[in-house]
RNA sequence: GGGCGAUUAACUCAGCGGCUAGAGUGUCUCCUUUACACGGAGGAGGUCGGGGGUUCGAAUCCCUCAUCGCCCACCA
């Protein structure tokens, strides 16, 4: 199907041999199996309800597939008058305010709230409906509000769910005078034949005609249309078929009941836990479910009628009526598609069969779906789940632990799309555009969890030109690499390797700790986010420009650092850009001695041991990489000539020896000859741009220096340095904040103080050498 | 009528109690340096919607207002 050829080529690693098809025979079993069972506990019952009907699509919708919209309507305020002695009309009259009043030609009575005293001598009166001539009586009802309109509400039992009730209470009869196609029939008399809509019109103009119409005021109020088609939808009583979701079918079980119960005790956890509130208040007030149809496509309904009026149930075809042997005919209705979907996690791995997927895969560990349909399709899954798994002794083991709901991806303006707007998104389309790896991580890391996104392309290209970084790294890994295969670095000779290495490899397990703990927290949008930092900003920006110093050098070494951190790096990114890491992976493994299955993408998952994770070396190099940009900055805001390497001398205390240790790199990478010396070192004669990062001062040689520049740049790094240390110093002289803060917080803060004070005077130093 | 979400740099969005608020795109300067110009180096750009409160400390928690969006509800 289309579908499905979109989820492989965006990479979905399903298992398609499990693919299954809402009208497999296997679900059709499932389906009929499930109602069987519900109609036998008395769930499932066929009857006389108001519905929701769509004339255009022409069959019955459940509640949720009507959408309800604000229109500016108007309110009309309809004279009925009162019935004398001997049938006869007084001047007298009970006004009543109707939003349709075309459905005045069915209504059965008028009703008013039992203790409006305006209307105390009316109740039980007759009403002699305007321009038809039929006498309705006034019955009291509590569902009336006395403050709404004018306190009397006509009662059209045939075409308002809610006068369907009043009607049932006060036995009022029940007239239908609109047709399946939302046109008037005979019992609208002179009105028969027209569409809703224009016999409104000629209506009113015929009460006004007559003196009927009081007045119209304009109202606000909410129209329900038919999701699928936005046709009006007309509420009429109807034989449908319906779930009682309520009823318990054994001691203090419901379905709904249960579906709730299961996420109030956290065995099913919803991400994010905010939609857990949406689900409980649905679950909690729901209303029996309308599951006919009357569409050709579908699960048709498994009853069978003959003609001696038996009702036969069941999963079989039946061939003839077990109890007269007459011939017999299935219901012409077919089922709610969600009635089948509902059944997915169990249906679909053999359910009502006892089959080893179902008691190895059940339950399923994750779930996922757009919010939008929470009450379709998640709300309908834990409830079949619940109620079919008992034939398993499963009566509390729910279809999934963890339900994540995603947002919506809206257009460039933050409309929704839809095939009328024609602002829909091909996905296959920007796959082809910017690659579906690219696409994935885009709508992965659009937006946080559960939040709509606008799609951009900006989005898109940059993702792009991160599957285009990686590639890039990748070659020069293997390049590097040639016909070698290398070892993975072995955390016990760590004292061997330099300090670059250190850090790397100790970033790379600080990575997969953060990942761990991300996906765990179902922040997939952050666990891909932060492994593109890991490679881009780090293994790229630094680590490989470090290292090609030690491998142009002829050092080797470096090359299984390469190889190793690019294969996790290469694991950890795979269920995110899935094509690129597997493409690279495959390049990649034939150099690395150890564990390489045949695909990335059985791979094992790294997960840290945490043994190269080192903080004092994560410190030192961060103080390199510091310093570094220090003399890059100083290079650019000296504007001094690309191709030029100057001279920097580096005076260190407690850092020297990882400056010396990364001495060439910096030279390599920052085009400059390093010195590194002591504090106490004295700087030869000539003109000197400085700077500072920790302790260690950096001077970078120039041609020369101008005084007015270099003074105006002291003093503004200088203002934003006092600054900082003040607020630090306030902090920090304030004695609750000492008593009632964390110690590690408090050091933390100390430590920058002090940082930030050496710099200061370090600043005021060079500001007075000017 | 209830409820929820959003409001952070020019744009699209992260961050949701702690150390000078981040990213991508765009923009400015420099660089065709031997993986990558879909690139590299550096920079500019934000009183975190308004107002109040809690706290040693708030973009982050509470209240309130405003604007936008969504969901639910038998709104004659």
């Amino acid at each position: 199907s289309r579908i499905a050829d979109q989820h492989r080529k965006l990479g979905a690693s399903a298992d398609w041999s499990r693919n299954v098809f809402t009208l497999d025979p296997g679900i059709a079993r499932a389906v009929r199996t499930t109602f069987v069972n519900l109609y036998n506990d008395g769930l499932i019952y066929r009857g006389l309800r108001m519905i929701n009907w769509c004339p255009r699509c022409g069959t019955a919708l459940s509640d949720l597939e009507v959408d309800h919209v604000e229109e500016a309507g108007k309110l009309y305020f309809i004279r009925y008058p009162i019935v004398g002695e001997g049938g006869m009309p007084l001047p007298d009259y009970v006004t009543v305010a109707t939003t349709r009043p075309e459905t005045m030609v069915a209504d059965t009575g008028v009703a008013v709230n039992p203790d409006d005293e305006r209307f105390e001598e009316r109740i039980g009166r007759m009403l002699l409906l305007p321009l038809i001539g039929r006498e309705i009586p006034v019955v009291s009802d509590d569902a009336v509000k006395p403050e709404f309109g004018t306190g009397a509400v006509k009662v059209t039992p045939g075409h308002d769910p809610n006068d369907w009730e009043i009607g049932k209470r006060h036995d009022l009869p029940v007239i239908i005078a609109i047709d399946l196609e939302a046109r008037m029939n005979d019992e609208a008399g002179p009105y028969a034949g027209l569409t809703v809509d224009d016999a409104r019109n000629a209506i009113v103009t015929a009460l006004d005609e007559e003196g009927f119409l009081d007045h119209v005021e304009d109202y606000v109020h909410s129209v329900g249309h038919c999701s699928r088609c936005k046709t009006i939808v007309q509420p009429l009583p109807s034989e449908q078929w319906w779930l009682d979701v309520r009823k318990e079918y054994e001691l203090g079980r419901s379905l709904s009941g249960e579906a709730a119960r299961a996420v109030r005790d956290g065995r099913v956890r919803i991400v994010p836990q905010r939609f857990e509130k949406d689900y409980l208040r649905w679950m909690d007030n729901i209303q029996d479910w309308c599951i006919s149809r009357q569409l050709w496509w579908g699960h048709q309904i498994p009853v069978w009628y003959c003609p001696n009026k038996h009702t036969v149930v069941q999963v079989d075809d039946p061939a003839a009526c077990p109890e007269c042997g007459e011939a017999l005919r299935q219901d012409p209705d077919v089922l709610d598609t969600w009635f089948s979907s509902g059944l997915a996690p169990h249906a679909d791995l053999g359910w009502p069969d006892d089959t080893e997927d179902l008691r190895y895969f059940y339950p399923t560990s994750d779930m996922q779906m757009g919010y939008d349909i929470m009450f379709f399709w998640c709300a309908r899954m834990m409830q079949f789940g619940l109620y079919n798994m008992r034939d398993r002794g499963l009566e509390d083991e729910v279809p999934f632990r963890a339900v994540l709901f995603h947002g919506l991806i809206r257009d460039a303006n933050g409309e929704k799309m839809t095939k009328s707007r024609g602002n829909v998104v091909d996905p296959l389309i920007s796959a082809a555009t910017y690659g579906a790896d690219a696409f994935r991580y885009a709508v992965l890391t659009g937006a946080a969890m559960g939040g709509d996104q606008r799609y951009q392309d900006d989005r898109l290209l940059a993702a792009r030109n991160f599957a285009n970084k990686l590639w890039n790294s990748a070659r020069f890994v293997l390049m590097k690499l040639g016909d070698r295969q290398v070892k993975r670095p072995h955390a016990l000779d760590r004292a061997s390797y330099p300090l670059e290495d250190r850090w790397i490899l100790s970033r790379l397990e600080q990575l997969q700790l953060d990942v761990d703990q991300l996906l765990r927290d179902y922040q997939l949008g952050e666990a891909a986010k932060t492994i593109y930092e890991f490679l881009w900003n780090e293994f790229c920006d630094w680590y490989i420009e470090m290292a090609k110093v030690r491998i142009a050098a002829g050092d080797e070494r470096p090359l299984s650092v390469l190889a190793h951190v690019l294969d996790y790096g290469l694991r950890l990114l795979h269920p995110f850009m899935p094509f690129v890491t597997e493409e690279l992976w495959q390049a990649l493994r034939g150099h690395i001695d150890g564990d390489m299955p045949s695909q990335l993408i059985i791979a094992w998952f790294p997960k840290s041991g945490a043994n190269w994770k080192d903080a004092g070396d994560e410190a030192a190099m961060e103080h390199v990489i510091e310093v570094n940009r220090t003399i890059r900055n100083i290079r650019a805001e000296k504007k001094l000539e690309a191709g030029a390497r100057p001279k920097v001398y580096l005076r260190a205390n407690g850092l020297a020896s990882a400056l010396r240790e990364t001495e060439g790199a910096t030279a390599f990478t920052s085009r400059v000859e390093p010195e590194i010396t002591g504090h106490e070192a004295q700087l030869p004669e000539g003109e000197f741009a400085f700077g500072r990062v920790g302790d260690t001062e950096i001077a970078v040689a120039l041609p020369k220096v101008d005084a007015a520049v270099e003074r105006a740049r002291i003093e503004k790094e200088l203002a934003e340095s006092s600054a900082h240390a003040e607020r630090l110093e306030k902090q920090l002289a304030n004695e609750t904040f000492l008593s009632k803060a964390p110690a590690h917080v408090i050091e933390g803060m100390q430590a920058t103080l002090a940082e930030t004070r050496s710099k200061v005077e370090g600043l005021n130093a060079r500001l007075a050498a000017l």
